[in-house]
DNA sequence: ACTTTTTTTACGGGAAACCGTAATGGGTGG
DNA sequence: CCACCCATTACGGTTTCCCGTAAAAAAAGT
């Protein structure tokens, strides 16, 4: 059962709603936090207390201000709160829609759900919530799909690598020296368009601008 | 005054704040609607009733779904709302923050105000609303600053065109005839050329990727 | 109608990218 | 130590792209 939930949003109109839907499932003890690092002090002090959050509703962005955070974003808040508090039930709430990083959250981070701020995201959220509440992952169908149909070709480290080289501007010839300098090899501009080539191949593009476009919906660069 | 007013947001969970936010400002007069079309429909009808809105609040981007429409984002909902009714104070709610956008809200669309979708958004939008009230425009003045940077280039159709054929993989030597196919001039093989020269100069680019990318980051393409 | 200005197109030399092939170098097993 | 395999690198020919100049066409001004 869920009865106690920390909100970690910034956008104040996102908290609002996120009250009431809460509010609709009859959860009324609620925190809120504006800042990654607010919520996770806020995740410990409630541990320490013995009155541990039952779940963590977040977001993945959280707008740079003055206020100066250690905890970058909504990624990093997850991994640190599931250190603290391996049992904490995570839903992330987000406009995010890269399969690539959904993926991530589901795969890597452990997520329990995933709610896309879109058309009927509060209903969503209720659904997801009761999943959750069940011990049951949330996997909205459309995300499943989402994920499934894109994951068609697995980027190295290298091949991001190269990639973001060449959406920053540096010329293929000149990349060599710059792979030497940072001690990455290969670094042979034959290995370069070798690497460029399968990828191109196995995505079925012909052009290095097909490459950039790919890599920036999937939100790999 | 403002007593009677028109949400048009996708977004369920936007909606839910939006209301609320209405609520505290003792605005109970509130309709949604959660596509384009409704809700210029919602507008005409309201006009011809005799009892038309005296605000509209409205996101810019919709996403489409099975429901095709013929209004394709907020853009369009403004313009032509403001056709059939003029005095309409229009709020724009959105979570762009691409200054060029902004600025042609103000200057060309005459929006009565702006939002941005972020911290503090629900404050602002009393702030703002109750300045339209006073038939005031609502300027925050972080966005101002925005506005005035201006060091953003303005890509027009043609240049999304270009960028987009590149992006999808077409040879640059191939354009000119994928242009003269669908009668859209110019389109000899040099001034493709020079256009993208312009945009790289502009930005200080050096390769076609950067476009690329840039393009994906911007959401133009 | 004619000139001037601007835009568009055509062309050519040089740089970069592409592609196949060959040579090099570092491990591994015999 | 040698032979072998594999990954990496080097090289040369071709295509595409880049960039400057000039011709042609279109638009604007007189």
């Amino acid at each position: 059962m869920i009865t106690k939930v920390l909100i970690a949003e910034d956008h104040e109109s996102a908290n609002i709603s996120l009250q009431k839907t809460l509010e609709d499932l009859a959860i009324a003890d609620t925190a809120h936090a504006y800042y990654c690092d607010d919520a996770l002090n806020k995740v410990a002090i409630a541990l320490k207390a013995g009155s541990s959050f039952d779940l963590l509703i977040t977001d993945l962005y959280f707008e740079p201000d003055a206020c100066k955070q250690t905890l970058s974003g909504g990624m990093e808040l997850i991994a640190a709160a599931r250190k603290i508090q391996p049992d904490l039930k995570i839903l992330v709430f987000s406009a995010e829609n890269r399969p690539a990083t959904i993926d991530l959250l589901y795969s890597q981070l452990d997520i329990d759900g995933f709610v896309r701020k879109a058309r009927n995201d509060a209903r969503e959220l209720k659904e997801a919530i009761n999943e959750i509440a069940k011990h049951r992952r949330y996997f909205p169908r459309h995300i499943r799909q989402l994920i499934e149909k894109r994951n068609v070709y697995a980027f190295s480290e290298f091949d991001i690598r190269i990639i973001t080289l060449l959406a920053q501007g540096m010329l293929q010839k000149d990349i060599p020296d710059h792979l030497q300098q940072n001690g990455i090899k290969p670094s042979g501009l034959s290995s370069i368009e070798k690497r460029l080539n399968q990828m191109k191949e196995a995505l079925g593009f012909s052009k290095n601008e097909q490459l950039v476009a790919y890599c920036k919906d999937l939100g790999a660069i």
